[in-house]
DNA sequence: TTGTAGGCGTTATCAG
DNA sequence: CTGATAACGCCTACAA
């Protein structure tokens, strides 16, 4: 049996410091209704007779639980590829700890599980406010929760996608923009990209958004897609470098493919950057590990975290929230890029 | 407010079928003490109205939570270095999600809060049980655990660590057996080692099994220890190269600072593996993503995830455990490995 | 088999 | 400012 030992309960310290308990509860909660001499007593006597608060009853009497949830449906080894998940993990449970909020978290292997997940949350209250990360389009829990106004919620995700809820999107069409931009202005006149997913939201923003960028500036633009993975992103490079003509830089969705695929294309004889620039969406300590180092576009994601925490707070105090960003992208030039080649037929 | 907009309650069920509050009760937990006429009925209307327990009165009145808890207490870009936690944790909820159970998650930002949290979880009663990970020497965690025998609690280290607390330990010594004898095996006579921090208990177990496994074949062993990083793989890399007779095998705690290791031995002239053999300890997607891809002591961690979850619920019934085993490792023989070079003055 | 009443530990209301 | 007393929603003896 899980044992809650706690024998300690305010009667207790009520009898030992000769008042009721509901003195006791005003003097432990800072709330009037107490003289100073009764508060500082009793605090003196809980701390005695080492009294804490046992959360069921309080969440059960307040009606809050002190939690914000969140469900991961990736499976474990989409997880432990991206280091953005946990990172911002870390962003928010670093905040939440500040006010004493913890992280309810489960793992669904399966949108329909992250369903009954959601739903039975929200039905039984096990947490007060909802973070949802990686939406797809039109998905199924923007419908659940817009359905449960009173459970406060914050999607990580462009507005598009969020169909009203308090959304926190991140800065992708102005990064891209940069990327491009930065890659044009190095000579490249034909860039392939290798995205992730196309069912993620956040992959078809970014599509849209090269597809734009390029079309401006009148460079090339080939993409493919691909499933996070070094196996992907190995095919995805090997597919782009051999239809002539090929492109003179790759930008892949995540690092672990950006690695495979400057690795692949040096086996099949290209020099990075001399033949071939690469750059990656988000940094992480593989950017560095590897050489060339990866010239990749980064951001604060633990910043980022903090800032969602903040705003679910904020929600579950009730205040107005509708969209806000992300920290913004910043580009890190290393060594993964370089002016364009000269090709033949040029 | 977070709302708990559940209005819904048994009593609302029983007046709607037309009994008391117990039956309903009796019949929503498959108790006896109730006919299966007035129980099917019972669960038709609760279905019908949408009804759901409250937590937090189950919890009051169960006097359990449903819930485990982790307390995660190391930076996050550390964190996130390490998919090794991320696999942990998604095994550990994958399990604990068959049965209803959640993970509570808080960050640490020392390990004074640290302490301060579990006490807190253990006083208030907020988890069933606790999981605890990278253990230290002398843990100030072991010692509190040890005051509170009510509370279930696995600890995911070596039992010399854990004081006697349940733990599950990893099989690093039969690990580090194998991967000094397939160097050994290799030709390789000088074997260097990147390790993790020293203050880390499973650093310090390695340490010793691999002291002992290269005396035991006669091979010559220098150990660095580094914090995970790349930028102390690279350095610990530099000074293992460049002290001679320099080693021609390095083995690394880590996959990142493996990747680091390798690239900066390449930076330095050396081929890999021609020159010099790379190894790293756990398996991650980048181990694959680099060329030559790493050679690897890995391991099913999501499956000892999934182990540690079905053991802390077996805590939690009041079953007995004391110490079992993680997944054993197994050598992940890829190209960055191969024969020992013959050296200069041999 | 069913219903009644009390308890879990806190918070909040309302007289004194 | 204090101290009974009633929620909060569920579980469970105990009585009917």
């Amino acid at each position: 049996m899980a044992g809650q030992k706690n024998k300690v309960t305010i009667f207790d310290v009520a009898k030992a410091s000769g008042v009721s308990s509901s003195a006791v509860s005003y003097a432990l909660n800072d709330k009037p209704g107490v003289s100073e001499a009764t508060r500082a007593k009793v605090l003196k006597v809980a701390q005695q007779l080492g009294w804490k608060p046992n959360g069921a009853a309080q969440s059960l009497a307040r009606s809050n639980t002190s939690r914000i949830g969140v469900v991961l449906a990736r499976e474990a080894h989409l997880l432990s590829v991206e280091p953005y998940m946990m990172e911002l993990l870390a962003g928010l449970g670093a905040e939440l700890e500040q006010h004493d909020y913890s992280l309810l978290l489960r793992f669904a292997v399966g949108r329909d599980t992250e369903m009954a997940i959601l739903n039975d949350w929200i039905a039984t209250g096990s947490v007060d406010a909802l973070l949802l990360v990686n939406l797809e389009m039109n998905d199924r829990r923007v419908a659940l929760l817009k359905k449960h106004p009173e459970m406060p919620v914050l999607a990580m995700c462009d507005p598009s996608l969020s169909g009203g809820l308090p959304a926190m999107r991140s800065l992708d069409m102005q990064a891209v923009g940069k990327a491009v931009s930065y890659l044009h202005d190095l000579g490249h006149q034909r860039i392939g990209r290798v995205g992730g997913p196309e069912s993620f939201g956040h992959s078809y923003i970014r599509d849209a958004a090269f597809c734009d960028a390029a079309t401006e500036l009148g460079v090339r633009y080939r993409c493919l897609h691909a499933d996070y993975t070094p196996k992907g992103g190995i095919e995805a490079t090997k597919l782009l470098l051999s239809v002539e003509p090929r492109p003179t830089a790759i930008i892949y969705d995540n690092d672990v493919m950006a690695l495979a695929g400057m690795g692949i294309a040096r086996e099949m004889g290209f020099d990075v950057p001399q033949d071939l620039s690469i750059m990656a969406w988000d940094d992480s300590f593989m950017c560095t590990a590897v050489f060339p180092h990866l010239t990749v576009m980064g951001r604060d994601i633990v910043g980022s975290g903090r800032k969602a925490a903040r705003l679910l707070l904020d929600l579950i105090d009730g205040k107005q929230v509708t969209v806000v960003e992300e920290s913004p992208y910043d580009l890190r030039e290393r060594a993964s890029t370089g002016p364009a080649p000269i090709l033949a037929g040029e």
